[in-house]
RNA sequence: GGCCCGUUCGUCUAGGGGUUAGGACAUCUCCCUUUCACGGAGGAAACGCGGGUUCGAUUCCCGCACGGGCUACCA
């Protein structure tokens, strides 16, 4: 029988998840959806002093907000596999640790970091690199060259111990990973890894395979950053004597800076005006801000599609893809081998296919609460005497459909409609420079002083009444409309680019046009 | 330093022993538009180097170079 598909993401809690940890949760998550498995949300938290308040409900929200929604795990209900937070499984591991000393596999270590320290500087004077394996551990403080007593002694003592896990010598460990195929690795370039710590609680090494095993796992998909240490995890398997229920790996390619080279970090984002975290963060300790791509204004399906194309490919042209679209093309087998270099300005794009995808209906929804906040934290301000219509507007959600008509396609994010669309909410104070200097004259005051009436006395201010009014005006005075209409929108707006003129002109109504004509055309005497 | 992994346009990538090496973002030109954008058409742009294997290699093999990862009582 086949086994059921069951993979995990298992995070620490050590600050905000990275979205290359999100995109190693989509993978997980599209992988198990795809083979109706289960997908497991892990915490581990075995590294009490980097433990960060705040950080395991961040990954929570950020998953949520994905879509990536764990069949079980820490913040998505109960499983049969509880608890999902490595912590509190400290017993657990305990005695996994203790059977592999009994078997000979691994054995007690009493050396204090100085003294490592120590014998690390010596062996680095000497011109190579220090390593806690099958042959310094002869030389070493532990249960293999004390004496049994000696040992006794120490472990009632309370003295501080670490496990270590007994590398064999001279042996070729083979690891078949789904993406890179077989890597072999020699023992004796392998280290005795700790196990468990002398704060009582285990490795990740340790914890990883033993909640892997108990929890069934059948995948490990994870960040190549771990293919080094992937022998030592099927060493461990053997040792444990779970071999045949090894669960088989995938090590993902890294994201890397957009950039030169070298991973993806939080300073690249800073430093070149990009997010790397899909929520905002404010560092507990620091006070330190981060942006995230959810305040930024990006769809969750936008970032989805974004970080699945980052080392993962279906094998025709398709780009944009729906959550079921991607589970049902998704395979291991089409993940890349190299690192992908994080590109900020393809993500625009994907953005605005998105918002391509939105109705006008969905994106006024949008654009009305973005107003209400942005006036509320003051970003709005305006002359409450001169616009007594805004609170109405605003809440208008016909009004605001037609002005999203207008603008939508001039934006990438729904949080740059207001900068486009001000001008419907909020009259002008001030006029481009430019166009005023080059087109303003008294030839072109008349022509809005005649304009003004002829508007004034249209029943049907229509698009088409609107425009013929303008251009037979024109032509009636002499002039080119090309010489005037410049001006139309800065009159009306205070800016030389914008929204569709005369459709702009129908919109904010006979009544407000006519207002705003009058204004400038005192303001500009 | 040692070990491991990788290398197709600037970037994400498709492809794979014989192709005009395909797509997308970005970029450039033109069209549409009396603004800006959208849209449309087109252009420039890539198989790291050296050896094999082969009738033929960008594709397979080996070296080298370059890049990355790991080398903690961190994950």
């Amino acid at each position: 029988m086949e086994r059921k598909i069951r993979v995990r993401f298992a995070p620490s809690p050590t600050g905000p998840l990275h979205m290359g940890g999100v995109r190693t949760a989509l993978y997980n998550y599209l992988f198990a959806k795809k083979h109706n498995g289960d997908f497991i949300l892990r915490i581990e938290d075995t590294d009490q002093n980097r433990f960060v308040p705040g950080a395991e409900q961040y990954i929570i929200d950020s998953l949520r907000w994905c879509g990536i929604n764990p069949n079980e795990g820490v913040g998505f209900g109960d499983g049969a596999y509880k608890p999902y937070r490595q912590s509190e499984r400290k017993e657990i591991y305990k005695k996994y640790a203790e059977q592999l000393i009994k078997d000979g596999h691994a054995y007690y270590a009493f050396d204090s970091s100085e003294e490592l320290e120590e014998q690390r500087k010596n062996v680095e004077a000497s011109g190579s690199a220090f390593s806690y394996n099958n042959i310094s551990r002869l030389n070493l403080k532990n249960s293999l060259t004390l004496s049994e007593n000696e040992v006794k002694d120490k472990l009632n003592a309370n003295d501080h111990f670490v496990v270590r896990l007994k590398v064999p010598a001279n042996e070729e460990i083979r690891v078949k990973d789904i993406i890179r195929g077989w890597v072999v690795v020699n023992t004796m370039e392998m280290d005795d890894k700790v196990l468990f710590k002398s704060d009582g609680m285990p490795t990740y090494h340790l914890a990883n395979v033993v909640d892997d095993y108990l929890m069934k796992i059948s995948h490990v998909i994870r960040g190549e950053e771990w293919l080094p240490s992937a022998p030592l995890h099927v060493l461990l398997y053997r040792f444990l004597g779970w071999e045949d229920v090894m669960p088989e790996f995938a090590h993902l390619p890294l994201l890397l800076k957009p950039d030169g080279n070298g991973k993806l970090s939080k300073r690249d984002g800073d430093r070149l005006g990009f997010p790397v975290f899909p929520l905002n963060w404010t560092d507990p300790v620091t006070g330190e801000k981060s942006s995230g791509y959810r305040e930024m204004g990006y769809f969750p399906e936008a970032f989805i599609n974004i970080l699945v194309l980052l080392g993962w490919h279906p094998s025709n042209d398709q780009e944009l893809f729906t959550m079921e679209e991607l589970i049902k093309e998704f395979s291991l087998e089409r993940i890349n081998k190299s690192g992908a270099k994080f590109d900020p300005e393809k993500t625009k794009w994907f953005n605005q296919q998105y918002l391509k995808k939105h109705s006008d209906e969905e994106l006024a929804h949008i654009f009305i609460s973005d107003i209400k906040e942005k006036t509320k934290s003051g970003i709005i301000k305006f002359d409450n005497s001169e616009n007594p219509n805004f609170n109405f507007l605003i809440s208008n959600l016909d009004y605001t459909k037609e002005v999203v008509k207008l603008i939508r396609e001039k934006v990438h994010f729904t949080n740059e409609f207001w900068d486009l669309a001000s001008c419907f909410f909020i009259a002008p104070v001030s006029y481009d420079e430019n166009i005023i200097a080059k087109r303003w004259n008294e030839k072109a005051k008349f022509f809005y002083i005649a304009l003004k009436e002829e508007y004034a006395l249209i029943d049907q201010f229509s698009l088409s009444e609107v425009e013929k009014t303008f251009k037979q005006l024109a032509e009636s005075s002499g002039i080119k409309p090309g010489e005037v209409m410049p001006l139309f929108r800065v009159l009306l707006i205070g800016l030389a680019n914008g929204p569709a003129l005369f459709e702009m002109v129908v919109l904010l109504g006979k009544e407000e046009v006519i207002k705003r004509l009058s204004a400038a055309i005192t303001r500009l005497n």
